[in-house]
DNA sequence: TTAAAATCGGATAATTTTGTCCGATTTTTT
DNA sequence: AAAAAATCGGACAAAATTATCCGATTTTAA
């Protein structure tokens, strides 16, 4: 579905997010340790998010990452930033040529999870989750 | 979403389908040229499927593949044997402990998007993609 | 002012996925 | 019987993704 990177970005950002909420920033190994993935390249992603600003990273000891508190980012946001938006817009059949005009076999049938899906990314934001962590509802492992 | 194989297995089968309706076996470069794939790499694919007794191949001269006339095969099963059945199983976040007692943040909203999917790759069958495919509403390519 | 702790960025390595090549085998046709 | 047209299977190559390493820079604290 999504790619690694991906799905880290998304735990990371979470765990960002509840560190945050809390008035706390967080550094990468931290990070890595509590969404259990390699810091080295969990180090790469938060480079690509940060470049598109959906989180801010202080340098130096005491350093680290986190999200401003006016922030309302969705996961969908994310998503586009390191898998780019071909989750939301390409052919299920990876037919360049496929649109409502000149559909592949799949794709009035598709269209209803594509839609699905792009829904719920476009309205679930970090908050949410975090909240959820809070609540110790949920894992990030 | 899918891998590229999984792509080509698709298509390719929709392809052996509209062609064993008609009576007749198509060969690789056919197919290949048909759904505009490597054909060599299509080959491996047609080799999986037809170990998983999704298709019939013949040797030799005139040899090709084909699908026999009682199947009735979903993309449900072709994808399954290609990409294995995690699209339909696995956890949004790739986190191996996630499940309904476990959640990870996405589990319950993604579950619709989930179920969905598998609702409709398994009630689509190659017939009627094939069938789409005669009456020149659809694309392969 | 120096050491330590952190991000930053570039190079490189490992793994997986995608794709190619070729010799062997099977079957049909001549 | 020989040639041709096809699948079969194994080895190999290329590309993309995932992951690691390290030196440079920034900032804090001793």
């Amino acid at each position: 579905m999504f790619s690694k990177a991906c799905e880290y970005a998304i735990k990371a950002m979470v765990f960002i997010q509840y560190k945050s909420q809390q008035n706390e920033t967080t550094n990468l190994s931290e990070i890595a340790e509590a969404i259990d993935s390699p810091a080295a390249f969990t180090a790469k992603i938060l480079q690509q998010l940060r470049k598109s600003d959906l989180l801010e990273s202080i340098m130096g000891v005491k350093g680290g990452f986190r999200i401003l508190e006016n922030k309302q980012i969705s996961l969908k946001e994310i998503i586009i930033t390191i898998d780019g938006n071909g989750i939301f817009s390409h052919c299920v059949l990876g037919l360049k040529a496929c649109s409502a005009a000149n559909p592949c076999p799949m794709h009035h049938k598709y269209a209803i999870v594509r839609q699905e899906m792009e829904r719920i990314m476009q309205k679930t934001f970090l908050v949410d989750l975090a909240n959820q962590l809070i609540l110790k509802k949920i894992s990030l492992k």
